[in-house]
DNA sequence: ATTTAAATGTGCAAAAATACACAGGTGACT
DNA sequence: AGTCACCTGTGTATTTTTGCACATTTAAAT
């Protein structure tokens, strides 16, 4: 028997046409896509799609599969529609403490889907800068960018994000070019207020430029990304906030780009209650799922 | 959206109930089956099975979810016959070298798919223990148990195959128990005759027996395991072998496990040949999907 | 009660799948 | 015609999945 997976991956280039379109909505990689209908074709023995033009038409054995493929869909989605249904069962609230940007500008678009679960459950999210401490239950659950040391505590890597430099393309017209690191000498900058927690990779940043010309500090980002939009100058931002405003374009992606990673903790005694437990594994899944957007492109 | 082929392996255990059935009738270890049903459990938000007294039952959420997931598996029936169509155009004769026993034994039990696939193709069989030479085009596809080093062949390791001890119960019980590799120096053995090609990992067998008493030999492996399950002697046989016939059981298992590998070889000249690149195909599918009966149990 | 056998769970090693980086090639727009 | 943006293909590195060996548990049989 084939990999039922695959007629996924079929389904969605038959659609799109292009490898890299379909990756893009599958979360993949368009090498991933590529040979997952390679090993299709070679599995069922058949060429379902002809490789022409830079674009993927599907043979007539193609067509034949895409009506079997959709009927399956169909039966995925029903599926999905009668299984996810709403636990009121549970009820009570859950504290999420996370940092600034990752909760205010990516968590809080996902609310809604826990909402949509749980609806008997009052997410409250808690997305600031200061340092909460889930030791003294400010929080049930705590997103953070280091690991916690102390404290008896679950703690697991929920992921990664990428930071890099966004810039408006109207203050890049005004102001001189930038090819490399040391270019930025000349440039102005949004930036954090110094008491951010130090980000050991921006080392690289301090070495190709001396006396950064910082022109707007905060200590939120979103503060700091409205600002660069509107041509202020250039900012270090994470990919989930930076590639979603249309207004902001990347500076030097090939030399800077700066990942941290995401620390998911809850308590050791909480870690059993049944709606803490809920919430954490909904945090997982989004983060893993969630992957592309929190890396960027 | 979850993994539609964890649906696979979800229907197999709704159906069997238990981790270790299911697995051998994927193909795969328990502990797959395990995994890729605790991750469809997360994926989905849901508990499928109550694991109570060392069986898999299903929830009434898992009840529900057997529908589609049934429902999914008619479609892929579906497509699979309306899409393994007969390819009547090609025509034409394929010969196939092989060991004798992997050709007699294994692969002729499949030959009648092939046949199925390509009507017009002719597949002869070569299964003889003397060494076809594919360069003198004896045959158009090789499977060989060394990689041959000369010629301009285009070779592949297409999988592996395991070795063990076989004896009947009827022999054993006759005979003084074995518990270790030199207890076998009290034994009857059913050997190849000596010009067999030498197999590197039989000095773990000459290191224990001095002398072996062979009551036996012969060149045909067929020859052999019908000796052995009369109940004549040990016999060391092929896994997809031994663990068909029924009368027969395995001498130390866990001491005495021999792997080999199995290479494929074409002409490069004939490899873009549509008979001999299918046939090719078939034979590298065929081997990869039964790894488990090579590999044995 | 003891033994036996069969099933599930766990940690580590091997294998496979995937991402990443880069090369090459094609069409669109100057 | 040349440049540019975009798409696909190939080889390597990283991550994930799977297999394997072993521990543990439970039911059945002696």
């Amino acid at each position: 028997m084939f990999n039922w997976d695959d007629l996924r991956f079929f389904l969605e280039l038959a659609r799109r046409n292009k490898l890299s379109k379909a990756a893009l909505r599958l979360g993949v990689e368009h090498t991933t896509v590529a040979r997952r209908i390679a090993a299709l074709e070679t599995k069922l023995n058949l060429t379902l799609f002809k490789r022409i033009n830079r674009s993927y038409q599907l043979t007539d054995e193609g067509r034949k599969l895409l009506l079997h493929a959709e009927a399956m869909e169909k039966n995925s989605l029903s599926l999905l529609s009668e299984l996810e249904q709403t636990e009121t069962n549970l009820e009570g609230k859950i504290r999420v403490a996370t940092p600034e940007a990752f909760g205010s500008q990516f968590l809080a678009k996902h609310c809604h889907a826990f909402q949509k679960y749980y609806p008997g459950i009052l997410f409250e999210l808690v997305a600031e800068t200061t340092n909460m401490t889930i030791n003294r239950r400010d929080a049930d659950i705590a997103i953070t960018l280091a690991k916690p040391e102390r404290g008896r505590l679950k703690t697991i890597k929920a992921g990664s994000y990428r930071l890099r430099l966004y810039a408006a393309p109207s203050y890049l017209q005004g102001h001189p070019p930038i090819v490399r690191l040391t270019d930025l000498n000349q440039h102005n900058f949004i930036w954090y207020v110094d008491d951010l927690l130090p980000i050991p990779e921006l080392h690289i940043l301090d070495k190709a430029i001396q006396n950064p010309n910082i022109v707007f500090s905060s200590t939120n980002l979103t503060a700091q990304a409205n600002a660069a939009d509107k041509g202020l100058g250039i900012a270090l931002l994470p990919c989930f906030v930076g590639d979603q405003i249309q207004g902001l374009t990347t500076v030097l992606p090939g030399e800077l780009s700066i990942m941290r990673d995401l620390w998911l903790s809850v308590h050791e005694d909480q870690s059993n209650q049944p709606v803490v437990d809920k919430a954490r594994l909904f945090l997982s899944n989004l983060i893993a799922s969630e992957r592309r957007t929190l890396i960027g492109t």
